[in-house]
RNA sequence: GGAACGGUAGCUCAACUGGAUAGAGCAUCGGUCUUCUAAACCGAGGGUUGUGGGUUCGACCCCCACUCGUUCCA
């Protein structure tokens, strides 16, 4: 950034008629790096001006002020600044190891109230491979935000509430007792709630009391019958509790478990004040809001048997949200299959005179599919988070075990190497593009991965190890050699890539700087002897450190962890 | 029927705000471990960016039409 205002700056001089801003809009960063690390095109003026472009660079690179650049060179249209690679090297390698952790930082947030939502399992159910997404995409954009100084509020929205709970209830008042339930029920709890729920539904067709049953269980949760909420609240614990095993894995922690149990005490508000602007339009029956004129369909509040739906506890979400951590932004992290849907709730918002409708952002991400088919606890096929992350941990064991079978702490460093491919594959492509789930991607350690960039910073602590200088602050900084200057400049772009990934909610923006860091790191470490002794040695190692901690700071972003061997 | 999102190498994906020869990984073929961890590095082949038009000095990117896929719509 800083660089980019001194090439405006040189290029202002020149161009005595340009806003130093403007000008600053039109520079750009090459692709290939013989082209220099800033570059100004000159197509824009040639209509002003009445010139070839070519002309144009020429003329305007005579006044270009070059004090401080390597050199400043025409290049047809173009003209292409090359920075001062000892002098901005230094730099850049000073800055990162002086304060490693907040290196990158930037404050676009000013430690304004974010809150997010994700993860948001169903209780009672076991989190499938689904979940994932949600969980770590939310994760990831919550650490971006707060390196841009926000403040968040991590909030777990629990699907706890609804008739299938009263369902529940009735099987198991119904089969509790069973011998094999009871066993089941110790060993794996929300394994067997799942089949005594599934075991009602499909009875339920020869035995209609049984539908009924439920709805009378649900109708007694929802007037608070003792009995019933003992058992809404069992299963509730119980769930958090295997919930909590894998969020142990995954390393997220929320602020907030309230769920949909929690807004649907809450619903009159919303239907008052929907009731109050006048909103509520009748409709075959039904109580909906018309959103024609924003050309969404309409939003159904109370269906044509009074019962009220998610909506109204959507819309009881975010103003109890409001009020209570008082947002300037409230993000939700859910599939994109509730686009439409995330618009309507906006645009409710805005109807019902809520000028903040707009700080309520949707992060959509692809869903995630099993052999092209729609994952369904219902339908059986779905895959188990947990045994994936298990799989692809064994397999980390397995892969130290081959190749570096001294490692001390060997079992942590495969649970982060393990989870850590897992986390990375699911966040390395653009949030928005559906994933067709296949184990074999998923615990892949070569090439693209997690692993890949958790070994390049391996080597580098290994190499640091070695060396042994743990102070920096008095090595000649200009001595790495251009040859680190790729990867140097590099290092310089990391706020860069924060930012945009910020902006974007993206993830998936870091993790590809990370891959890039690491590549380049790679590259270096491949051609270049970083323990020589010569008069760069402290130099490189000191690049080395500053590579390690950046890439040991963006794999946290994306809540990865980042073991010094493997 | 209406709407949203997507279509880039055999496969999975990049390409920041419209910019220089559309790039990676996997897979395939070939090379590199007596020297800082080969989970790595180097090289080769592989493309009419779904199709057709348009805007522009310049289009994977913007506009129009079509097409295929996914998803949403009591």
């Amino acid at each position: 950034m800083d660089e980019k205002q001194r090439v405006a700056t040189a290029l202002a001089k020149a161009l005595p008629e340009m806003e130093i801003a403007d000008i600053a809009d039109k520079i750009e960063r090459p692709k290939d790096a013989k082209n220099g690390d800033y570059a100004f095109p000159t197509f824009f003026l040639a209509k002003t001006l009445h010139k070839a472009p070519q002309m144009i660079a020429s003329d305007l690179v005579e006044k270009v002020d070059q004090q401080g650049f390597d050199k400043v060179v025409v290049a047809g249209p173009y003209i292409n600044f090359f920075l001062d690679k000892a002098g901005v090297g230094s730099d850049v390698l000073k800055e990162i190891l002086n304060d490693p952790e907040h290196y990158g930082d930037l404050d676009l947030g000013h430690q304004a109230n974010v809150t997010i939502d994700y993860s948001s399992p169903n209780i009672a159910k076991p989190m499938g491979m689904g979940h994932l997404r949600s969980t770590m995409i939310g994760e990831a954009v919550a650490r971006i935000m707060e390196k841009v100084n926000y403040n968040l509020i991590r909030i777990d929205y629990l699907g706890d509430w609804g008739t299938q709970f009263g369902k529940m209830m009735a099987a198991y008042k119904m089969w509790g007792d069973e011998p094999d339930v009871q066993k089941g029920l110790k060993e794996d709890p929300i394994d067997t709630l799942v089949k005594l729920y599934v075991r009602i539904n499909t009875e339920a067709d020869e035995h209609p009391e049984y539908t009924e049953a439920g709805r009378a269980w649900f109708a007694k949760l929802e007037h608070g019958d003792e009995e019933a909420w003992k058992l809404w609240h069992w299963f509730r614990e119980m769930s958090l509790q295997r919930f909590q095993r894998v969020y142990d894995m995954l390393n997220v922690h929320f602020d907030s478990f309230n769920g949909e149990a929690f807004s649907a005490q809450k619903m009159d508000e919303p239907i008052q004040l929907l009731k109050d602007k006048g909103l509520l339009k009748e409709s075959r029956g039904a109580q909906i809001v018309d959103l024609d004129h924003y050309k969404l369909p309409p939003l159904l509040i109370i269906k044509s048997n009074g019962t009220t739906t998610y909506i109204t506890r959507d819309l009881a979400t975010a103003l109890f949200r409001k009020r209570m951590y008082g947002h300037a932004k409230s993000l939700y992290v859910v599939g994109a299959d509730q686009e439409t849907y995330f618009r309507q709730l906006r645009m409710a918002l805005k109807e019902m005179g809520f000028n903040w409708w707009d700080q309520i952002t949707h992060i959509s991400f692809g869903l995630m599919n099993l052999n092209g088919k729609k994952m369904s606890t219902r339908k059986g096929n779905v895959v188990s988070l947990e045994d994936v992350l298990n799989d692809s941990i064994d397999l980390a064991r397995k892969q130290i075990a081959e190749k570096n079978p001294d490692l001390k702490n060997a079992d942590e460093v495969a649970k982060q190497v393990g989870v850590g491919a897992v986390i990375f594959h699911d966040l390395k492509n653009y949030r928005r593009n559906a994933v067709n789930f296949k184990l074999e991607d998923v615990v892949k350690f070569e090439g693209e991965t997690g692993p890949y960039v958790q070994y390049a910073r391996a080597r580098a602590e290994s190499i640091l190890r070695k060396g042994g200088i743990q102070d920096f602050s008095n090595v000649d900084l200009t001595k790495v050699g251009d040859s680190a200057w790729d990867l140097i400049s590099f290092l310089g772009q990391y706020s860069e890539a924060i930012k945009r990934a910020a902006l974007n909610y993206d993830p998936s923006v870091v993790a590809k700087y990370a891959l890039e860091l690491a590549k380049k790191f790679n590259q270096y470490y491949a051609h270049t002897r970083i323990l020589d002794e010569d008069e760069g040695q402290r130099a490189r190692l000191a690049l080395t450190q500053a590579v390690s901690n950046v890439l040991k700071s963006a794999l946290n972003l994306l809540d990865i962890q980042a073991p010094d061997e493997m």
